[in-house]
DNA sequence: CTGAAAGCGCTTACAG
DNA sequence: CTGAAAGCGCTTACAG
């Protein structure tokens, strides 16, 4: 007895192959081959009637034949550190979706939980057992040199969104983090304020360095001295933030602004300073970075500078799925812009005593 | 004239595969499939034997191969809203991934744009296009029942999480939003606040009618009258939290405390309160919901109610893979308990006049 | 409880 | 510029 083919198999139309496009545009499955995958040496007339049939048939590649018969795995890997805050993330995640989209790639996600003693073991155990073909590296991944030897060795190509470290010609992706913090720091000095506070943020971040140097560069153009005690160390955290805060308020002449390395520690400078009942910005300016959701929602809303990450995860990956796909590109050269946003946390300050 | 196998391919030792693992255990490919797949038909020493030539060589199944020739794709789909604040996301995330890790799964995002007039066409595109064996919705798409009708016809498998609607062994979890918001009103109540005001959330969400119910049973609780002026609705957004605070702060007898549907309306009318000079939690306690990091950065930190989020998440997506593999799963009938955390928000009311 | 054969839909390596 | 053949590593459908 023949069992009848069960009614779901039945509705389930077949979706097309690579056969039913060559079938229809006469030619042999290995030119349609060639066509999907942009190869060159193929004549522009044939190219246009496959063309044609793929789009007819709306063909597209079965993902899981193409890897179990070729060398690649079209999928990228986003190795990440889990924060507490993840609107930073959420942004690379936004943008590197978006690449990987665009490019026919998935993204497998790979979070991580520093501090971590076995970070090098557990990335490589990731990666290897991933089947990756590269990997994008957000801050402060991208900032591990460890991290860059190991995808090295194991010679997988990887994109950092982070400071370049070195002169390479590897794939990062920055924004202009040192004219950004200049930038902010005038802004306060041209509202009056000449005894700056500035919190440095996590040393393990490019990121920190270029925008303490901003600061300086700032004070340097005019003719502000740079004081030791106006200088705390931050961790990012908005706890690390209130700490710094708390020392640099508790100074005999405090400063009357101060640049936090980002909004958690801004908002934690703010919440010092409330605390003492200090009001903001009467009392104190405060200026925070990277406009996450938190700048807007205290109060004050905070005096922030905003970066493009969206843009600039997106810009990366698809350049990084570029040269996976083995096109010639070029490193970015160009760091994004980035600009001030001016809210509540600033206020002009009534030049009294300068430091000098 | 032959080449000689390039340098790279020498080095790269090929992984074990399904035959290399039925030789060294005597048995065909066929039993060797069953026992990874964990089917019941095979005797406990030829499992045995097929288990430790696994281990022995290492063996993981390509992926790839399985899905060729299989008919599952080992891909969970996850359809979100892609929210400003993406803290409950950021949690649903780390519980699917983790799920989606311990059963084999790779995880697919969809980020979605709401409101989104195409929303069941982009969602049909999203499921038909990428080869996906089931779907994860957390709020508030698990709350739109299109979606759910569309995976129905698709017969696509879904799990939400989101409170139930109706009776189905449909697979979703929740938390006893409605405990919690009698919890946490009846808190405000031992504090000695009489008159109270509530924050409805996003219509859309189911958790929105649960928190109020529990707002409504803990005033009857105390033999409070439910005064309709008191109850303001919000969209979940700092903003609509800052509008509907504006009218509860405008009545001519203000609350004394105000509940808000989550933490970011709660943030909102901390920032309504603090623009009027009004103290907290001296003149208003506030409380919200989520303990999401802004519940903690602002000053004064919130009294908020604490989800097991990625428990749930993690429990839902685990279910629904099981699920997909055949296995016979009964729905989570008992919603996961959440709990008051007590911060500097709120505050202890002497009792003066009531509104009864 | 176990196995031999066919086939999933592509890319690779080679040939012309 | 184009194509015929082999094969990637599994599961399915069938047989015993």
């Amino acid at each position: 007895m023949k069992n009848s083919v069960p009614p779901k198999a039945q509705s389930k139309l077949k979706a097309p192959t690579i056969f039913d496009v060559a079938k229809l545009a006469g030619v042999s499955i290995k030119t349609v081959s060639r066509v999907i995958n942009l190869e060159s040496n193929v004549r522009a007339s044939t190219r246009e009637r496959v063309e044609e049939a793929v789009e007819a048939l709306d063909y597209r590649p079965n993902a899981a034949a193409r890897v179990l018969s070729g060398k690649r795995f079209y999928v990228i890997g986003l190795i990440y550190e889990n924060p507490n805050e993840f609107s930073y993330m959420q942004k690379v995640l936004n943008g590197a979706l978006k690449a990987c989209e665009a490019g026919g790639y998935t993204l497998l996600l790979l979070p991580l939980t520093l501090p971590n003693p076995d970070l090098i073991d557990d990335v490589q155990r990731f990666v290897s057992q991933s089947r990756l073909d590269g990997v994008v590296l957000p801050a402060p991944l991208g900032d591990f040199s460890e991290i860059q030897r190991l995808l090295n060795e194991l010679n997988i190509p990887y994109a950092r969104i982070t400071p370049k470290t070195e002169a390479g010609d590897d794939l990062s992706v920055q924004c202009h983090d040192e004219q950004a913090s200049f930038d902010v720091t005038q802004f306060l000095i041209e509202q009056g304020h000449r005894r700056l506070g500035f919190i440095k943020g996590d040393p393990i971040h490019g990121a920190t360095e270029h925008r303490y140097r901003g600061y300086i560069r700032a004070l340097q153009a005019a003719g502000i001295g740079l004081h030791s005690e106006f200088v705390r160390d931050g961790m990012f955290s908005f706890e690390s933030g209130k700490t710094a805060a708390r020392a640099l308020l508790d100074l005999r002449e405090p400063p009357t602004a101060i640049v936090a390395s980002n909004d958690d520690m801004a908002a934690g400078t703010i919440f010092e300073a409330r605390e003492r009942g200090l009001s903001i910005p009467g009392d104190l300016s405060v200026v925070g970075f990277d406009d996450t959701p938190i700048a807007s929602h205290i109060w004050p809303p905070l005096t922030t500078v905003r970066q493009p990450i969206v843009e600039m995860a997106e810009a990366i990956t698809s350049l990084l799925i570029r040269r996976l796909k083995g096109e010639q590109v070029e490193p970015l050269d160009q760091p994004f812009a980035c600009h001030v946003v001016t809210r509540a946390s600033t206020g002009i300050r009534a030049a009294e005593d300068d430091l000098a």
